[in-house]
DNA sequence: GGTCTCATGTAAATAGTTACATGATTAT
DNA sequence: ATAATCATGTAACTATTTACATGAGACC
């Protein structure tokens, strides 16, 4: 556990939101952070029962409907210190791998017209995150400034609103250059 | 092969320019698309055997060198075909991992400095492929426009100053809201 | 009656990194 | 001499996705 993977810290910081479930931190991970980190079943139960176990988390068994329980976890003091350590570690690059780039670098070979529609598609993408995160800013600047939590997800809802801005940039004149090209 | 892996699709691409051993494809990985892919040896290798083993390229095995041998593999019209089929799909786009977000995301947790720290590393990361980028315009620009695929690799090398200057942009925009926080 | 959401988990497969093993040639 | 580079591969491990298995309750 918790060697490169981190799963178990994402877990760990919902859980400092209260209680959880497996459901539930899905649930949270889509809705507050899908824009820039996924995790999926296969590794959150597996996660949740290694953070019981290591006495990170601890494991209240809920009303059983059926023969299925329902398993909620708690953070513990342990639990805090380790996403705290984990918080100020630096932040690990991974190696780049962009396919949309590679396709473009080995695009001569496909024929012009399909680099067009890769950035096309790609231009797409990126309004549509854009619209995305100018929805999510309309609701945090509508309920005011009273979570100290604020500062820190607004910077993360810069840095799409940044990165998408530039990329819608990037793909427009890139569509610009490829018009004018022969093959 | 072939499954979700596009390690033998680069190969391929590298292919094009010319016979290859498994040390040449690293190489070339690493001076023309090292800004946004990557590959290792773990990688190449299977793959490049895989690629012989369907028909994609041709080893000839080259003079011995004590009891190495050089392997070098050549592309074949199924390997081109192959490679046209891949790059006309539609790019896929895996799912957002983000590690400096999500430390961000939960950095009250660790306190103001910790995210600063976070940032400011960020930020001089983005800098230096900045400066790395300038380098590579100029060298591209110099040589003139006599390579066809110049457009596509200049498309590239605009993703990336287009996102290294927006990253940094929000990097300092970020700093500066931190600085007044209070914990 | 059917579909959707709630809910928990396991198994299998794929992807990818890192470490190991081996040894020749070239430059300092 | 010794370090760097050339050079090929395997093994072990880690991470992650996807498919499968199972079933309740709510809504239409």
């Amino acid at each position: 556990m918790l060697k490169q993977s981190r799963t178990a810290q994402v877990i760990l910081g919902f859980l400092t939101w209260g209680p959880k479930s497996g459901y539930d931190v899905k649930k949270a991970v889509g809705a507050s952070i899908g824009g820039f980190w996924s995790e999926s079943f296969g590794q959150i139960y597996p996660a949740l029962a290694a953070l019981a176990g290591g006495g990170l988390a601890v494991r209240t068994d809920g009303p059983r409907t059926g023969r299925r329980r329902q398993h909620t976890y708690s953070i513990t003091d342990a639990g805090r210190d380790e996403l705290r350590r984990w918080l100020a570690e630096p932040v690990a690059m991974p190696p780049p791998r962009n396919e949309l780039l590679l396709k473009l670098f080995f695009g001569r070979d496909a024929g012009r017209d399909a680099s067009i529609a890769h950035v096309r598609a790609f231009a797409g993408e990126q309004q549509a995150l854009a619209d995305r995160y100018a929805a999510i800013r309309e609701r945090m600047e509508g309920q005011g400034g009273g979570n100290p939590n604020l500062p820190y997800w607004l910077a993360t809802l810069r840095h799409g609103e940044h990165s998408a801005h530039a990329l819608i940039a990037w793909a427009e004149e890139t569509l610009a250059t490829f018009k004018d090209l022969s093959s």
